[in-house]
DNA sequence: GAAAGATTGTGAAATTGTTGACAGCCTCAT
DNA sequence: ATGAGGCTGTCAACAATTTCACAATCTTTC
């Protein structure tokens, strides 16, 4: 049987965005794009672009380009965004609240289905039209919904903690906001998002800019 | 002149970690850690650690490992977090509210020293003892302040604009959350933190869990 | 309907990043 | 003092990723 390479995890990670700049030009009204006006959109070659698509089929059309609509549709297909995916969201601090009430997930197939936090002041209040529930309740009610992916916006004293009973619970891929690396069993996604990281390795260049002349 | 190779950026985003992780450490009371001690807490391996050291110097002392505080020290010093940088804040949505409120960045060297909206509701109103400004007063706050790094947190659409605007004003390192790729010109840092496309990046792990087997 | 122009998909080459492996050094125990 | 054990820094091998470059194919024009 003729299997076709794995893609590796970098082209995964650039398909979204493949699909979301997809998005904004049909939102423009263009039916049309070669992966040269596509990468030119998001920095990225034209070249990788096709190779990136070359590991899931073919998708555009020589002299032409890609039809917009069609090959965000297979790009949905392929990250399996044809069907919406509930996510629970543990920790309802002031980070907690604000991804609870961003409006960017739920039109883009992401459905924030169950909130959870540990503060005795917070659980039963509601936020968006969800209760806050304790983080006990989270194996029934990551099962009643089929929950299989959380947001962690906790502090890092308690990540490592709640990551080990979301995945009790059956979680299988996580996005953590706290800035702490995760131990966690094979088969288990994750991800992080650390702004204090990314704006320290910015300093780096801020720092030597003067040091380092352009020759 | 025997000029070391400059470090890729891979290896700087990686230098914002292990001092993270020696912040751990040194609070724990760990005065001394070996590559591999420091890699197992962060899944990398000690291997890395020790090239990703060996751009910037020779820290470790053979058969002992590293001092802890030291190389902290050290670290910073390469990520210019010797000094504290002050940074503009452009969006006071729920997201920029979020983030003026955090606490993670005072505490390493990050200071929230300007907020600018274009809402006439915000401008004026204070947050955390900071006035919102009109993100006409870029120019000059950005100026007085000397302001060199900025975190976007404002709606896509209006994300290049402002990225402009901020760029014009002198600032040479953008943090944005807006889910757009901007156009920037050389030698202006970007990063881009976007929660929406990480998740589409997991749903295609977890769409295909059930189609691969573990053979 | 043939030629010109555009653009894909893809092997091969080039580049970039990671890991292996070990000489050399340092400390501690005897 | 000397030997054993532990660990760094680094060169070289390896692996992953990106880019090149071009045959194949489609559309448009004349």
């Amino acid at each position: 049987m003729d299997r076709i390479a794995l893609p590796p995890d970098v082209v995964v990670r650039r398909l979204p965005l493949y699909a979301r700049s997809l998005r904004y030009l049909l939102a423009e009204g263009t039916t049309s794009v070669s992966s040269q006006d596509l990468g030119e959109r998001i920095n990225v070659t034209a070249a990788q672009i096709r190779k990136d698509l070359s590991y899931f089929g073919e998708f555009g059309k020589q002299g032409i380009g890609y039809d917009v609509e069609k090959l965000l549709g297979q790009i949905e297909d392929i990250l399996g965004l044809d069907q919406e995916w509930p996510v629970a969201l543990v920790g309802i601090g002031h980070l907690g609240e604000a991804i609870a009430r961003y409006e960017g997930f739920r039109q883009q197939g992401i459905r924030i289905a169950a909130l959870f936090d540990n503060s005795p002041d917070r659980i039963g209040s509601w936020l968006v039209d969800l209760p806050v529930h304790h983080i006990d309740d989270l194996n029934r009610v990551v099962a009643e919904q089929k929950i299989a992916m959380a947001i962690l916006a906790v502090p890092a004293t308690r990540a490592q903690e709640v990551a080990d009973r979301l995945v009790e619970a059956g979680v299988r891929a996580l996005l953590s906001y706290a800035p702490t690396v995760l131990q966690l069993p094979d088969g288990i996604w994750v991800r992080y998002i650390d702004p204090v990281a990314i704006l320290h390795s910015l300093t780096y260049y801020l720092a030597r800019a003067n040091d380092v002349p352009v020759e």
